[in-house]
DNA sequence: CCTCATTTGTTGTCTGAGTGAACGCTCATC
DNA sequence: GATGAGCGTTCACTCAGACAACAAATGAGG
């Protein structure tokens, strides 16, 4: 019903068709399995549209026909299903954290197939590539032939530059300028289509999608791994920025007299709330830093020395609350354990330092997807032409993979 | 070529042609006069699909004709050119202010066609409405009969609520929870669509249509009003937030060691870079801060004083910069007058504390519509519906203006 | 000055996507 | 078991945009 108007390009009805088809799809994806009358008052189509688009879609073998699916309510002939179809295409998500390796096969509607996880050894990239090749061939292997990988998405923590996918620096990796989609790619042997992004920004585009903020149009993934980020979601959008690297709310000004940052400054919030504080506090020793959310999730009560920390992390996020005036802030990583912890100093934090007309319409929540927000969301973003382009999509993706990555 | 995926709606053909009609008259609102064959390629139809948009358009009044229009460059037959029609539909745009109100009447292509300009005397609503009432039949006196009105464009140097446009705070015209929209529309006697919105998410509008921001689509306006403010464009959407108040970049925390804001923290980023920092800081007497702009072009050369100030501007936008890498930064406001002033200062700031990703692809630069940036951006935001739909917003414009406003 | 290539407007036909109405099927309700 | 409601299916219909053919208007070159 309304196209978007910033592209500045016309529609011909054969992008009516690709589109109708894509969001029909998107719908199967967010609901799970659905019937055509939701469908049909789901898009504002006719019935009888719906009723084509469905079969192009099953003979494109991403859904199938169901009979008659779930409880039928109310009176009238039951809608046919329209159901996932069980060797439909799938993408592959990789979570790249500090310490480890998470890689899983991910159908249409979010569910995890297949998964593999493994600790990192080295750091250099060529190694965790190769690393991850091992995992991809893992999660494929039980994969039916006929199943069309779709791509790969990685989620990175670090600066993706948005253009190619590059990692501009990952601190914690110790990696600058880094094309990872390439190495990843090159290990395989295969091409397909490989897209990466920032970690927080992918744990707010699933938790938009099918976590705590479903529905909301104006969303905050507040990540907190050993650096702090934050994805935006607002108006529906992923906020990306110019360079992709939008969200940086780790180096927000919080107190100009306070201790060094890495990344040049003094006081950035990161250096008050960020793993290395927090670990510092509760006198954690370093190695396990990677692993705070853990740590934390060992206490049953929160140590005072976490009490002043939570309020720094409400206090920011007040600003952080003003800046973009969300309906909803995700706690990502430890700031899940954190809000658990301290939830009283955070709240408070945020409702002394938040303006009234932006405090009063946000709620803090945990990520409903616990902690595969961030891998979710980097199948979501590679399943993401899937629903532009069905037919393109599934026309570049790859067919029985099992064999082509044997190598 | 490619509707939103966010609606969840499907597109139907009567969609598609709403759709073109209106991107073809945002083509023309944006280029100004422009030619069919140009049309053509911008939009990426075929030629008889562009003629027959064209003439459906004409036969609206939109536009009208022209013989080949401008210089011929290059062999083949001359475009016929589709020009904006002179009796075409008109905004009329307001620009509220703290001391002042500037009401214009605006047409296709942003030219504003009359302008009215006045003190305000009492800061009562309703007064404040009857004096816009009143300026508003003065700029419509000239309007052909012929020309229908689309809409009035409002700007409000505080927060609005996006779904109604409610006023929820104007801090400097003491206005808390005022439906300023429905005051005006009484005094006229009329019934118009009127939007208001926020002064600097308006300076963004125009800047990024038609100023310092054409073809950027991650662009900030800072707003140097009496508050500080920001108007964010990211990815082409305006960034509005739940509410509608994104942007208050005034109120992210500066120095926690500073001075008390009127919002009840210490050392927001507007203690420091506001209106009345800047006044103290020049010993300007208070009853001129509203006028600051004016009075810092009264300078030739920064005056010591201000130096520290250029840094702090420097140093807060850094962390704008951080959170939402954009690729322009507009000073709008006095703003403008102090990156004349202390340029080097407010380079500086930013280049020390911005991070390298963010800080390698932004400028800062003047508004390129002068002290009109929220004003056209006003009138922007009026014509919207126009481009969304242009047959249903010329069915609910209003005819014959000045007979209808003459009570 | 004439011819040619080039570009565009105009016209009529065609394709294809969504609509709408008629009809039949399957359910809940009474 | 009759009835109504909701849905699938089918087919004719509408209409927006594409496409091809032709006409018109320019600049370049001889």
């Amino acid at each position: 019903m309304s196209p978007t108007p910033r592209s500045g390009l016309g529609t011909n009805q054969e992008a009516v068709r690709r589109h109708n088809l894509g969001t029909l799809l998107r719908h199967v994806h967010q609901r799970g399995n659905s019937s055509r009358a939701e469908l049909t008052k789901g898009m504002g189509l006719n019935r009888s549209t719906i009723a084509g688009l469905v079969a192009e879609l099953e003979s494109l073998g991403a859904v199938s026909h169901a009979e008659a699916v779930g409880t039928s309510r109310g009176a009238g002939r039951p809608s046919a299903g329209v159901r996932i179809a069980p060797d439909g295409p799938f993408v592959v998500a990789v979570d790249l954290g500090v310490d480890r390796v998470i890689v899983a096969r991910v159908g249409l509607g979010g569910s995890v197939l297949q998964r593999a996880e493994t600790i990192v050894a080295g750091s250099e990239a060529w190694q965790v590539g190769s690393t991850v090749a091992g995992l991809v061939r893992e999660v494929v292997a039980d994969a039916p032939t006929t199943s069309p990988m779709v791509g790969v998405g990685i989620s990175v923590p670090g600066m993706v530059r948005r253009t190619d996918g590059l990692i501009r620096l990952a601190p914690n990796l110790d990696w600058h300028d880094v094309s990872f989609g390439g190495i990843v790619l090159a290990a395989l042997g295969v091409d397909v289509p490989v897209s990466l992004a920032n970690d927080a920004d992918l744990g707010a585009l699933s938790e938009h999608e099918r976590g705590a903020g479903v529905g909301v149009s104006d969303l905050i993934y507040i990540s907190g791994n050993v650096g702090v980020g934050a994805g935006v979601i607002s108006g529906g959008h992923r906020l990306e920025g110019a360079g992709g690297y939008a969200g940086e709310i780790g180096h927000l000004r919080f107190n100009p007299a306070g201790r060094p940052c890495h990344c040049g400054n003094l006081g950035c919030w990161e250096t008050e709330v960020g793993a290395h504080a927090i670990a510092d506090a509760i006198r954690c020793p370093a190695d396990k830093v990677p692993q705070l959310d853990e740590v934390l999730d060992g206490y049953a009560k929160a140590p005072r020395e976490l009490r002043g920390i939570g309020s720094a992390i409400g206090q920011g996020l007040a600003s952080i609350v003003n800046v973009f005036n969300p309906q909803v802030v995700v706690m990502g990583g430890y700031f899940d354990a954190m809000y658990r912890l301290v939830r009283a100093e955070i709240d408070q934090g945020l409702a002394d330092r938040a303006l009234p007309a932006a405090f009063e319409s946000v709620s803090l929540a945990a990520p409903a997807l616990g902690r595969d927000s961030v891998l979710l969301g980097a199948a979501e973003m590679a399943f993401e032409p899937l629903f532009i382009d069905p037919v393109t999509a599934l026309g570049s993706a790859i067919q029985d993979v099992r064999a082509r990555l044997a190598g």
